[in-house]
DNA sequence: CAGACTATTTATAACAT
DNA sequence: TATGTTATAAATAGTCT
């Protein structure tokens, strides 16, 4: 939004970037305000400085939203079911070839991620016939054959990326720049981080829900 | 920013209100991924939707970042926090800013895997509430969000084995083939932020910087 | 060095699908 | 109801004070 477009690569100008900084965190601040005033909720930002302070902005204040978040974020999996993973190409013998391994991973990943799709759309079109939420039952048995998929979709993204780690520092070094020349972004996006939390009694008694 | 300006005020119409939430919030992370990547800052943003719907931001993870902001007490207050003392600067200790495109993006996938499992396992449970009778209203609105998240994720799923697929070849051309001329072009994008939440071991009460 | 000044880039409110 | 599109309001990079 300036006199000319800037990558999205850290400024490497010290004094260039703790101006950055500023401005944005500023900018930040009052978007997080607005957002907070238009739709009347809670929020809670911090954030260290290039140079290590910490600012931060809270509505109604930072540590009743930490506070909130927190408590809801103990986890508890009650009678979690393992899904039966798919045929994957350990059948046998180990493969010396790491890489060739992982790039399986890929294309099976690939294939995950149709299924994905699929079940995901069917779960959500079961959802919006529910509607009010009164064919559950429909609806429930839907949304598990989704969290199957979706459950070791995720299982294997976390092993593909334990076998990527190993072979992080192989890839830096012969083509970082090459990984660094990117094509910024488009007008779509993705985000959103968020999650469920279920009830707990853990510690962190400080605050209260 | 729009067709108009608006009043800084509580929009009133609840779907609107929706609908300004979440392009605000999808904005909102937007910039904090930025000021984290131009900055290369730590930073964290927790928000609960006007539905109750916790949602987060963080880099490299809200806990992180929170812990280190309750651990060392605050400084500055740009938004309405509670007064303080002064405590000395951090010393700004920052070192793992290295992470590679892919091992980061993985890495984030992983956490966002993590809170798309919590995602599912509400969305199951209340469906199984609702199916047992219980509180219908609260049984709706998370399945309703359970949906709206799992589509979220899905998304970037599918957007990451894009990414991944892209990477494959550069990562054997640069561990195999980096003899040969490595003549692949960009493939991929730039933005690491970190979006993700979601609380991971049972253990809420110990963070580690 | 913080604040003011624009040319531009972005974010988004109102619509549209 | 969630997304996509478009006309405008905002944010801000580079400069200047």
């Amino acid at each position: 939004m300036g006199r000319r477009k800037i990558e999205m690569k850290m400024v490497t100008d010290r004094s260039c970037r703790q101006v950055t900084f500023s401005k944005r965190r500023t900018g930040l601040f009052k978007k997080a305000n607005e957002l907070a005033t238009l739709c009347a909720v809670q929020i809670a930002i911090i954030v260290f400085s290039p140079g290590g302070k910490p600012f931060s902005f809270g509505n109604p204040g930072v540590e009743p939203v930490v506070g909130r978040f927190l408590n809801r974020g103990d986890e508890h999996h009650d009678g979690q079911q393992r899904p039966q993973r798919l045929p994957r190409d350990s059948g046998g013998r180990r493969r010396r070839n790491q890489l060739n391994g992982i790039q399986r991973r890929i294309q099976l990943e690939k294939k995950r991620g149709e299924a994905l799709e699929k079940a995901l759309a069917r779960a959500k079109a079961s959802a919006a016939a529910a509607g009010g939420g009164s064919d559950s039952l429909i609806s429930r048995s839907v949304e598990e054959m989704g969290m199957e998929e979706l459950v070791e979709m995720r299982r294997r993204l976390v092993d593909l990326r334990e076998q990527l780690d190993g072979r992080a520092v192989e890839m830096e070094a012969s083509s970082t720049l090459l990984l660094l020349s990117n094509k910024s972004e488009s007008a779509g996006d993705s985000r959103g981080g968020s999650w469920g939390g279920g009830r707990r009694r853990r510690s962190v008694a400080k605050w209260r829900d």
